[in-house]
DNA sequence: CTTATAAATGTTATATTATTACATAACGTT
DNA sequence: AACGTTATGTAATAATATAACATTTATAAG
């Protein structure tokens, strides 16, 4: 059963935002679509976004500097993340699959770490950008 | 055997400051350290950047906003890496692991999406870290 | 209800990371 | 030499992110 997490104002109007527009967005575009709302500062929206990413709500896509809900409902912390994205029009998902995150989150090398953590970018063409 | 690349002036005095530092290093402090040797706009430390990465010299660690040589002979381009990251000391090792790479390599999901390049980044607090 | 504490907000300024635009120079090939 | 490609130099600016400080709101304990 997921935590329930209560939002708060901004918290809200962020991710509500973030996730109606089913794809990744951008910190200050974030801020552009949010002024109207009240929001006018850089830092309201990082701050949110902050917040949102450690409950796992919305997950940083690092190569792109942007911001997606999450597409998996058992993601309760960003703690093992995995994307595909599409480096013609910049689709991204969120890749769902039990044996790739059973396979990392057990991974170990010689180094003697263990990992608590990981996030994975796979790159490539979508079907629709291949066919073109 | 890999393919001699050579670098032009530019392209060499920052490769060898990063390699030399043994770990990864920001754009501008890059800019900072090649100041006295002529380089001095953060473009011309860019672009030797984007030169080294497609050829496969160094990395970008994407949660870093960092760069890295290689540490791995055989990667001539950056199409599959993986790295460690300690989250305490910031110290990135490179991963060089070939049941990991062909494991990702050959990885493919139901989107019928065939990926061309992958970055992956683990998390957790190194052997030294993790006595503290 | 009151007090204490933590979490969130508002605001201004600033730091950090990266690119655009344009002009010139060096290099490799024929 | 002439050509196309790659690299360089320089200035300005865009895009991303954080520091510092004051105030308010939510949560929980007594
Ligand atoms: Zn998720
Ligand atoms: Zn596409
Ligand atoms: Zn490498
Ligand atoms: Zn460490």
């Amino acid at each position: 059963m997921q935590k329930e997490h209560n939002l708060s104002k901004n918290q809200k109007i962020i991710f509500d935002l973030i996730d109606k527009s089913g794809g990744p967005m951008k910190a200050y575009s974030i801020l552009f679509n949010v002024q109207k709302k009240g929001i006018k500062a850089p830092l309201q929206v990082y701050r949110a976004l902050d917040k949102l990413v450690e409950i796992g709500k919305i997950h940083k896509i690092e190569s792109r500097n942007a911001f997606i809900a999450c597409q998996n409902s058992s993601c309760q912390i960003s703690k093992a993340t995995a994307f595909s994205i599409c480096e013609s029009c910049e689709n991204v998902s969120e890749i769902s699959n039990s044996k790739l995150s059973k396979y990392l989150s057990n991974f170990s090398d010689n180094s003697g770490m263990k990992y608590s953590k990981y996030n994975l970018e796979f790159f490539g063409l979508c079907k629709k950008c291949k066919l073109k």
